[in-house]
DNA sequence: ATGGTAGACGCTCTA
């Protein structure tokens, strides 16, 4: 089984490189953050077309994560089991942003693999109210986490986590210093969540940092290779015991109108 | 201190 994430920035903008993403590279299990779609504006059927389910939890113009399954590996449609995490956003009244989705997936008559998708906020400006959101919003999904854990379901929860851990998961600690995904606070949210006993897949692999899965837009970032590693994957330990390979689908972020992240994958034996 | 780019939206926000 692989399991993947992508931080797609757009699904209008980046449905073309989405579908030869998938067809590439075809991932078992595709999580998918900031969608930037309502679920009736998906292009689901274009998806399903590629022989994947499509479960998605949007909301208009920002954030919205999505899961794919590859039906042709023979899973069944995903079950829905929660929707956000509920919390509301950091403005008055504005309710909850999509920013999680939880599913099971298994193929007919096995035992089901929980798989959660997460676009964690941002946290830009620090110090501020955005700021405090996304450590609330961390400690609710360590609250959550720690249920899961509990119920001895194997579990991978994938995405965006903006959070850049170690100082080597950076191209320059100095320039992102002041930076919300690497304020002490975040790294302490983020360290909590493997102290509880979730492992890093791609830090497992690559103990030694210098893994990017980001790269701005801006001031030449990708030509100059000024990244860093914010999308990771969390395993509980029956599914980090099977971690066979994981990687970083790099090539994908060079390619025209790309995503300003690229996929992250992990292996799992079957 | 600022600007550099991209996406969705609608005359601006988010990243």
């Amino acid at each position: 089984m692989k399991i993947a994430t992508f931080n797609i920035n757009g699904i209008k903008a980046r449905l073309p490189r989405l579908k030869e993403w998938l067809e590439e590279t075809r991932p078992t299990v595709a999580c998918l953050q900031e969608i930037k779609s309502q679920d009736d504006g998906f292009p689901g059927s274009e998806l399903e077309d590629l022989g994947y389910h499509v479960l998605t939890h949007g909301q208009k113009a920002f954030n919205g994560v999505a899961i794919l399954v590859d039906k042709n590996a023979g899973y069944s449609a995903p079950v829905e089991v929660q929707r956000g995490l509920g919390i509301d956003g950091p403005k008055d009244g504005e309710g909850e942003q999509a920013r999680y989705l939880e599913i099971d997936v298994a193929k007919e008559g096995e035992r089901p693999t929980r798989i959660v998708c997460i676009y964690l906020p941002n946290g830009n400006p620090h110090p501020g109210p955005k700021f405090d959101y996304k450590l609330a919003w961390m400690e609710k999904l360590r609250a959550r986490m720690g249920e899961i854990w509990s119920s001895e379901v194997p579990a991978a929860v994938l995405g965006d986590f903006n959070v850049i851990p170690h100082d080597d998961d950076v191209w320059s600690p100095k320039a992102m210093a002041k930076d919300a995904l690497m304020q002490p606070e975040s790294r302490d949210a983020y360290f909590r969540l493997l102290a509880d006993g979730w492992t890093d897949a791609v830090r497992t692999l690559n103990p030694r940092g210098g893994v990017w899965t980001y790269w701005d837009y801006q001031a030449g970032a990708w030509q100059r290779d000024h990244g860093f590693r914010i999308d990771h994957i969390l395993l509980t330990p029956e599914l980090a015991d099977r971690l066979e390979a994981v990687g970083v689908d790099r090539e994908h972020r060079g390619r025209e109108k790309a995503s300003d992240h690229t996929p992250v994958w992990a292996r799992l034996r079957d």
